[in-house]
DNA sequence: GAGTTTGAAACT
DNA sequence: CAGTTTCAAACTC
């Protein structure tokens, strides 16, 4: 048997280096291919692999698409040393196709090795390409699972798209059934056919031997297989596979793979009775455990069928179904949308957040948009999870739809953090949920709602508000319309840019997923009538600059509320303020009166509640007859760090509108703002944002001497026209972040009267609307 | 929980 | 664009 000595060659190769993305790389340009890797390497790079982390993808196929799913990952990883064709059209170990599937795999210690040999697969290109989608059905595409019948050939068909036949070398006829009903036999639970494609009758025979010896073997490991499943796997698999269990259970035919592609192998192979079994592959079928790993049974990490299919099709976030929805339109895909919160994934790789995911299942362009479609106020804030998204899809090429996503979601950054949040608590609540859809998706929002299960009481208006205080970062809302059917403004949940939930207490809601085309409908109009009804009302420029590191973008000051509030009676310290309650000072642009607001004031005075103290002091000090600027300086002396930002980037955040003269709603206004930011912001350094101060201070003086100017509050900075690229930077740490549902970057004429509105950090809205 | 206050959103 | 109305959240009792 030759098998068992290739096996111990390559394996030390694989376990050495199966981890190396160079390793894969000079693999990929090994010499030896039998598959046409390049072509499958591009399809399947640009696939997120996180896919096969569904278990039950197709058991039965899965052997069958193993060599495909080899190919692939050849593809990947081309120059996989553990493959070659030396005797075999296609020989691969179980620890390529993990290799391949996941880094994660190796981090055990584990060998798995597992020598299938496989004809070549005519379709394999095609096959690579349709693979993700195929592996990432899993539970939710019972037509991906095909039974693994008698025949050599098994065909998987998902959606659409049928993968490739994939003949087996030999097929294992093990001992004869009770019924011998069909060509199958039940022996070994795990046909070898289904488990192994062995390379030669010699191993074919050696197997059926040791199922022969022992009676007991296939039951065991069956049983230890399908013993690593959860009751959700469980089901899953069954509703998906359910007319396959059913048929082989007919046939007394035990489902070979109740795992995953090569996770599923590989789990089944570790499950294994090793006493008999790794003497026989050993022996036979050069298929090398390390029993060391078996302690990692169930803990096949990146294809961790358990949480990982669950997780996934228990994610669902109401955030997201105003995208989906469109998306879907856009797609034409009419299937269900609500696992569009799938692409969440792998929101642990991708951030903190993952707000966002890299895995669909049957429509690669509903991950597209993980960020999109959350609670667009708290997305607006920040870069950070949308960078830390980007670098983790760097990692993994399973993230690498993520990667996509998040460059494409229109700067939403911030959704990777309310997003993980949300999905964190969603993932565990959803698990199990049932797939509808909207259901799910519900459930999802409500999960994302109300963490806590204490907040379940959702009728208490009390417990309403408390929820809404604490999950207010988590992007989640409810509302209680009562007129508006919650498709107006007026609404939380709709202004949100999420459906309605269960906790809502809205009468005759039309904002939920069953309404979507009515829900989209208005959502056009009222953008029509104002392109950034739906962008975050507070942009938060803390958020937006993760990288930079300095310490300017902490203060509540460096955000603003995007229009400035109107505030009359409130005195901008209740929540009656927009300003307030969304943890920003008020800004130039409010018109409120009688501004108190404790995160700054509308006049620059209060930077927030400490830096006010200070600037109160210090204008007592200093005295009346000395303008805020002075103020602001005294501020800074005191406490430069703190007093920066307030000073000089609330003001000129916040001029994102003017307070009178300039429309709140003015897209172009916003979009001249936006681009000068974006500009600044992507190609200036972020060290750039500390030396602004004393510019901002010239010109803030400047200003003050300038009554002519709103108000003389109107920084010349932002009025000035010269630079806005530097006035932004200045002003705006964030600047780089800047992003306007609208660009027209830098086609925007200055403002009237000179003053330049700047719209920072506005996350581009997720047009829904294909405008 | 009901009623009031408040200010944004929508409308004219 | 300003004024008014509508609306629902925030708040008070």
């Amino acid at each position: 048997m030759d098998t068992p000595e290739k096996t111990q060659i390559a394996a030390p190769l694989v376990s050495a280096h199966e981890d190396s993305p160079v390793f894969n790389f000079i693999r990929s340009l090994s010499p030896i291919k039998p598959v046409k890797s390049t072509h499958i390497a591009q399809t399947f790079t640009s696939l997120p692999f996180t896919a096969l982390p569904s278990v039950f993808t197709s058991p039965h196929a899965n052997f069958h698409k193993d060599p495909s799913f080899l190919r692939r990952h050849q593809s990947l990883d081309p120059s996989n040393p553990d493959c070659s064709s030396e005797n075999h059209n296609i020989v691969c170990r179980n620890g390529d196709f993990i290799n391949g599937i996941s880094q994660r795999s190796k981090s055990s210690d584990k060998k798995v090795s597992v020598e299938v040999h496989a004809e070549p697969c005519k379709e394999h290109s095609d096959f690579a390409t349709e693979f993700p989608q195929t592996s990432r059905c899993g539970f939710y595409n019972p037509e991906a699972m095909t039974t693994c019948s008698a025949g050599a050939e098994a065909a998987v068909e998902t959606a659409g798209m049928s993968t490739p036949i994939i003949p087996v070398a030999v097929k294992s006829s093990g001992k004869p059934l009770p019924e011998g009903e069909g060509q199958q036999q039940k022996e070994w639970p795990i046909d070898a056919s289904d488990l192994f494609i062995f390379s030669s009758p010699n191993d074919v025979e050696a197997f059926r031997e040791l199922v022969h010896r022992s009676p007991d073997f296939g039951t065991v490991c069956l049983s230890s297989l399908m013993s690593r499943f959860t009751p959700d796997d469980v089901s899953g698999f069954e509703r998906s596979q359910q007319v396959d269990l059913l048929s082989r259970e007919q046939q007394q035919i035990e489902p070979p793979y109740p795992t995953d592609e090569a996770c599923g192998q590989k789990e089944a192979i570790k499950n294994l009775d090793y006493h008999n079994l790794d003497k026989f592959l050993d022996k036979y079928m050069s298929i090398q455990l390390d029993k060391n790993s078996h302690n990692d049974a169930g803990t096949c990490v990146p294809f961790d069928y358990t949480p990982v299919p669950n997780f996934h099709r228990g994610l669902r976030r109401r955030c997201l179904d105003f995208e989906i929805a469109e998306l879907r339109k856009l797609s034409g895909d009419d299937s269900d949308y609500s696992h569009i919160a799938l692409s969440q994934h792998d929101e642990n790789t991708l951030v903190n957040d993952g707000q966002l995911p890299v895995e669909s299942e049957d429509d690669p362009l509903r991950c597209t948009l993980p960020g999109i479609g959350l609670h667009l106020n708290a997305l607006a804030t920040t870069s950070n999870d949308y960078q830390s998204v980007e670098h983790g899809n760097l990692l993994s090429e399973n993230q690498l739809m993520n990667t996509q996503i998040s460059s494409s979601s229109l700067n939403l950054p911030n959704s990777h953090q309310s997003l993980h949040e949300s999905l964190t608590s969603v993932a565990s609540e959803d698990i199990g949920s049932a797939d509808n859809g909207v259901l799910v998706v519900q459930d999802g929002s409500q999960s994302c709602a109300y963490p806590d299960s204490e907040e379940l009481d959702h009728n208490s208006p009390q417990k309403k508000r408390r929820k809404a205080e604490h999950s207010e970062d988590t992007a989640c809302k409810r509302c209680n319309c009562k007129k508006s059917k919650c498709l107006k403004l007026y609404c939380e949940c709709f202004a949100a840019g999420v459906y309605c939930i269960e906790p809502c207490a809205c009468l005759d809601c039309l904002n939920k997923p069953i309404h979507e085309d009515t829900v989209l409908a208005t959502r056009k109009q009222i953008e029509s009538r104002n392109p950034l009804a739906f962008a975050p009302k507070v942009i938060r420029a803390s958020d937006s600059f993760p990288d930079t590191g300095d310490d300017f973008n902490k203060t509540p000051a460096s955000a603003r509320h995007k229009r400035g509030c109107n505030c009359k009676k409130s005195g901008c310290l209740k929540k009656y303020c927009e300003c307030y309650q969304g943890g920003v000072g008020c800004s130039f642009n409010c018109r409120c009166e009688g501004c108190k607001n404790s995160f700054g004031r509308k006049d620059g005075s209060t930077l927030n509640g400490v830096e006010a103290e200070i600037i109160d002091e210090g204008k007592e000090n200093i005295g009346k007859s000395v303008g805020n600027q002075r103020s602001l300086e005294v501020a800074k002396q005191r406490d430069p760090i703190q007093a920066t930002p307030s000073a000089y980037y609330g003001p000129s955040i916040q001029t994102t509108y003017s307070a009178k003269n300039e429309p709140p709603r003015s897209t172009s206004l916003v979009t001249t703002s936006s681009s000068s930011v974006l500009h600044a912001g992507q190609n200036q350094g972020t060290h750039k944002h500390v030396a602004p101060q004393p510019e901002f201070e010239k010109h803030y003086d400047d200003n003050n001497n300038n009554s002519s100017n709103a108000g003389g509050k109107m920084p010349e900075v932002l009025r000035s026209n010269d630079t806005p690229s530097a006035v932004i930077k200045t002003a705006s740490p964030n600047g780089k972040r800047v992003s306007s549902p609208h660009s027209d970057f830098g086609s925007s004429p200055p403002l009237r009267s000179g003053r330049r509105l700047i719209l920072k950090s506005i996350p581009s809205f997720p047009s829904l609307t294909q405008h």
